[in-house]
DNA sequence: AAGCGTAATGTTATACAGTATCATTTGCAG
DNA sequence: CTGCAAATGATACTGTATAACATTACGCTT
């Protein structure tokens, strides 16, 4: 799959990226997506994806709900679920459990379960490639006869920067 | 590893399993730990574990209060989760984020991060021995430099028994 | 263009999950 | 017995998510 050799796409650990350009090229993809299956990217919705694309790092409900406000919005916690809701059905966010946020797909378009990789010192977040991962989970579940529909996989410590900042 | 071979524990999965001996094993092991540890298992403490063991199923931090609550036990919020608090230092409980809820770990007193399948009929879970799984996930994280501090494994699906009864 | 059904949004209220804070009690070492 | 630390009690609050129902906007048919 190598996630990392789309150009699309910079690692959210790499801290110098053209972060504009991943913002860009994200929107451009959803936009694509959403026109192809017949879904409406309305203007609430398009709007918590830019927000979730801010950074690479997972933002709370409550979060988005209030820039949302700042910017006019109608700011009810509906509003922003709905608009997640409709963001994880059309694959072009996930949802990090263990944090109660959200993040935008770095690669929607195929569908694949989250694996991410989460510091806790900056925040940021980046999903892992799965398949071998996945290809590994699935081994050891088969052998037990249980069916898997969904994955829950989030990893947390230190991103090599910052890991680098704590030796000092 | 091989869990599945400790007489200790049953699978989750094995719906006629003599359960009064589970619980009996963990209370048992529990007992046990706490004393090698120096750590004092009261009786709110020991109560909540055993309540987590009732059954293979997740329970909620509010559904263990009301359960106190009907025992005569002080039942505030904070009682409850301090009682799990306490009971996830020891390596007696874990968390499963995405439930927002507890359950016993089945194999106290070696240290491992809890890696569980989860029924979605049934509500059972039950932990996958970890170690070649977690060796597949070090592999994958250590090329990225990222330093793994805590996991967050969860598979969410349909246990073999409710696999079956979904296919009738 | 008018009318219609569905999808999306607005609005209010509430359920569910977890924590902060400070007072009080208990267990235990000296 | 005394005094400290750990544990519990009690109150209030913050944060996360959804239920339920009213209203509006959109896209299609006629
Ligand atoms: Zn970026
Ligand atoms: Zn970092
Ligand atoms: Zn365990
Ligand atoms: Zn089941």
């Amino acid at each position: 799959m190598a996630i990392s050799a789309d150009p699309a796409n910079a690692s959210a650990f790499e801290k110098n990226h053209d972060h504009g350009r991943c913002i860009h090229n994200a929107m451009e993809r959803a936009l694509r997506l959403c026109k192809q299956n017949g879904a409406r990217l309305t203007p609430v919705r398009q709007r918590v994806l830019e927000l979730i694309w801010q950074s690479h790092r997972p933002l709370g409900a409550y979060q988005l709900l209030e820039q949302l406000s700042k910017e006019g919005f109608n700011s009810a916690p509906p509003t922003v679920y709905r608009a997640l809701e409709f963001l994880l059905e059309q694959g072009l966010a996930h949802r990090i459990t263990s944090l109660n946020a959200f993040i935008g797909c770095s690669h929607p378009g195929c569908r694949h379960q989250g694996y991410f990789l989460i510091c806790r010192s900056c925040g940021s977040a980046e999903e892992l490639p799965s398949e071998s991962l996945a290809e590994s989970l699935r081994q050891q579940v088969s052998q037990r006869g249980f069916l898997v529909e969904s994955e829950t996989v989030e990893l947390s410590g230190l991103c090599p920067d910052c890991r680098e900042q704590e030796s000092h």
